[in-house]
DNA sequence: GTCTATAGTCCGATAGAC
DNA sequence: GTCTATCGGACTATAGAC
């Protein structure tokens, strides 16, 4: 993390990654299966928060009602993290790589919602296409949660950046 | 295209493609930036068709349905490549890398068509939300059109999974 | 067209932890 | 005694520099 905010991924190689941690190459393939790994190990973790939290709304709630649900309770929690999130955007964000990375880790999230609002009983199309939906809104949420700085309240984002597609989705005129 | 279809795409080698072409590897390098991006050339095509329909759309159309329209407008187009598309997307569908590259390409259009909103006068975010929506509808459609073997018209199932949309994303409960 | 850096794989060997 | 982490070296393919 140190060296990729340094220098920027692009210029920094994986001879000196390892370096710095004291390892060889061979050691740093052994952990991460490849240099941009390194900044979504973590992913698998935040994707179980979010499932369990669709898992555990309310049984009358509508698929976008889970998937609100879900989306604030896992941002409740990205909050607690500090700047640890705003600085791995930015790294991100400097690099078509990575950018390539995250939106397959978020199509993986979308994914895995879809199959957790199929376990709500929520047939297909539905699941998936709900579940894209949230993606689309957490994407926006989180976009301007960095922007602002942090200033503002994640879970709080998320629900105005709900409401806005709703309009923008809904039959009348916005 | 032939060799990525015979061995799939992580299995064919640039000096392959290169001599099947009667070429050499730099050639093929100077003709395309990465051995993912053959399979791509063609989308700024596609983008380009994406933002001219929005542009002539209806003056009083709502953002949503000036981005159906492009939608449709874009699909029927695709629709007379026969079972080009289809193929293709088998292959980008059997690697993890190529994968990547259509989600990036498709973000890419995402970008392309909240600029083309914005000089509709509509406001972020707005202009973003709705662009991303319009990828998410255009995506569940493309998907439904080739599992259905081409069968049905792609505009039509663009419209059906719009109008899906709505219903999940609307106020009221489905 | 040539030359080179870097990512990532394969194989085998070794040393400590439970 | 098995499991896991490390290392070393050779090797291939992608891609960039010139």
């Amino acid at each position: 993390m140190a060296l990729y905010g340094e220098r920027g991924f692009d210029n920094t190689s994986v001879a000196e990654i390892a370096e710095r941690a004291g390892l060889t190459e061979r050691t740093f393939f052994r952990h991460f299966a490849d240099k941009r790994e390194v900044l979504f190990s973590g992913a698998g973790a935040l994707q179980e928060l979010f499932v369990s939290a669709v898992a555990s709304a309310p049984a009358g709630a509508t698929p976008l009602e889970a998937v609100s649900e879900a989306l604030a309770a896992a941002g409740a929690v990205l909050q607690l993290r500090g700047d640890y999130p705003r600085q791995r955007q930015s790294i991100i964000l400097a690099s078509a790589e990575l950018r390539e990375r995250e939106l397959i880790k978020l199509a993986t999230l979308a994914g895995a919602l879809a199959e957790a609002l199929g376990r709500r009983g929520v047939p297909e199309p539905a699941a998936g296409l709900t579940a894209e939906i949230a993606i689309v809104v957490f994407k926006t949420a989180f976009q301007r949660w960095v922007a602002d700085g942090n200033q503002r309240d994640l879970p709080e984002l998320i629900r105005d950046s709900l409401d806005e597609l709703r309009v923008l989705a809904g039959r009348e005129t916005p």
